[in-house]
DNA sequence: CGTGTGATTGACGTTCTTCAACATAGGTGG
DNA sequence: CCACCTATGTTGAAGAACGTCAATCACACG
């Protein structure tokens, strides 16, 4: 079990539990030999601009399943580029219960929320052994300053998470539990597809409270859910491995009649 | 009825219905003497970015109720400071349904959504009559490079509106139809009081119907709960009228042990 | 090999939706 | 100014979808 290592530089410290920080002597990889390269920040043409912004992203950090990257409270400091594995963000509700409301795949920046209030609103829990890139939040937008381009894309990144955001919300009101668990399995499709994965194969690394909880269900609802999809061969299920075996018909569940109609008939 | 007058300069164009466009040729007061100064951009210190960002805002809309903002689909050119009225943003759901994903009230920023794709993903319409500032988005940007209060506050702004929606995610999946009605009367109040309102008695301009897209209910239901909560000498309301005669009873309904559980218990 | 967390399945109850009828407000034209 | 008309709001009764409670199973981990 690695445990943390003090303070590095200006690395945002509080993340407890088994966390390991190590900085780039050549060990780390740079931004311009990531395999993620240009998805996550923008790399994409200037060489001296990658350099440039490789060297904002110079510290890395190790996170063990379940380790928390920051918690609610935290003062913000960095976002977090995800380089590999995932994370779940999570909030509190009222009365002292809590509710996922984000899931992060690599490539991902993670942290948005916390710019406004400069403190963080949720915990982010690795839901698997992941790897992050740390991104100093002043000197990210110091260095917006000279290059346009990072600009246009922080300011795009906000932007798409608000869509994000409003798409969930669009959902979990109007949705039945059906609808909700297929708009979410086609969705996490989806990213893996774009993230160069087949689509059709992965790992739902989300426990079913997790994913309970992330779309407004209980977890036995989830689970039934899954099973219906299963006997009507949509999906191949157990557990964690998944299969969506008729990806049509899942798309076919969404824009059914059964739409539950607190929505109105367009215009 | 006044309608559109062709595009003056730079203007988004397409707002389509009861719309006037005018620039501020002296008639149109400046940020500088606006009631809303500093709540909608950083127009706080030097009197001299007060006047730089005053002429990005030059041209300002009025719109009659009903009017549109900007459609689902237009291209995006400009974000819009609320003067004075309300707003609705109207999104498109699966098979054809539409679903209310937001509420803008005066010094909102409207529009953040569509920075991203560069093309508005909902519609825009006036819950009343209305006035919005028009902020050319490359106008912004560029600025914003100069000024950098200006920069921190675009940031903060997009990054406030995720905050808004997590919480709209968080209280859509696992609340009651009382208290997601209640959550929403109680924020409206909290926000009514911050632009210096009462925040104890003021006009919902949503319909019924509105609010029931918005929270993920049907009207109905809706309609029920706000007779319940008048029944008990929580509110009075008749229609667009509205008045919480006892606060202290609404926030105790929130925090109550009625909280349906997809919520787990905090660690 | 035992313990614990996560997952599954069933029976039952509640909340919210659905369907339908009726009331009220606001706007339009006579 | 009144009559009408449509959009909006209110109320009731019945049914469905989902939550709740509880028992059992399977896997992972020490």
């Amino acid at each position: 079990m690695v445990m943390p290592q003090a303070a590095l530089q200006n690395v945002t410290p509080p993340a407890i539990g088994f966390v390991s920080v190590f900085a780039s002597a050549g060990l780390a990889p740079s931004c311009s030999t990531c395999y993620l390269r240009g998805t996550c920040l923008p790399s994409g043409s200037p060489a001296e601009q990658v350099i440039q912004i490789s060297t904002l992203t110079r510290t890395k950090l190790r996170l063990r399943r379940g380790a928390a990257l920051y918690r609610r409270g935290d003062a913000f400091k960095s976002l977090y580029a995800i380089r590999s594995g995932s994370f779940k963000s999570v909030g509190l509700g009222r009365a002292e219960h809590t509710k996922v409301v984000g899931l992060h795949l690599p490539a991902d920046l993670v942290g948005l929320e916390a710019i406004s209030s400069r403190i963080h609103e949720y915990d982010a829990v690795a839901l698997e052994d992941s790897e992050v890139c740390v991104v100093p939040y002043d000197d990210l937008v110091r260095m917006t300053l000279n290059v346009p381009e990072l600009q246009a894309y922080l300011l795009a990144a906000l932007s798409r998470e608000i869509v994000r955001d409003d798409g969930l919300v669009l959902h979990l009101g109007a949705m039945t539990a059906e609808q909700r668990v297929t708009k979410f399995l086609l969705g996490l499709s989806a990213r893996y597809e774009r993230l160069g994965y087949t689509g059709t194969r992965f790992d739902v690394r989300m426990t079913r409270k997790d994913i309970a909880s992330y779309l407004g269900l209980t977890l036995e609802t989830v689970t039934r859910v899954f099973t219906r999809l299963q006997r009507d061969g949509l999906i191949e299920a157990q557990f964690k491995e998944l299969r969506l075996t008729n990806v049509n018909g899942l798309h076919g569940l969404l824009a059914a009649a059964k739409t539950r109609s607190n929505m109105s008939p367009a215009a």
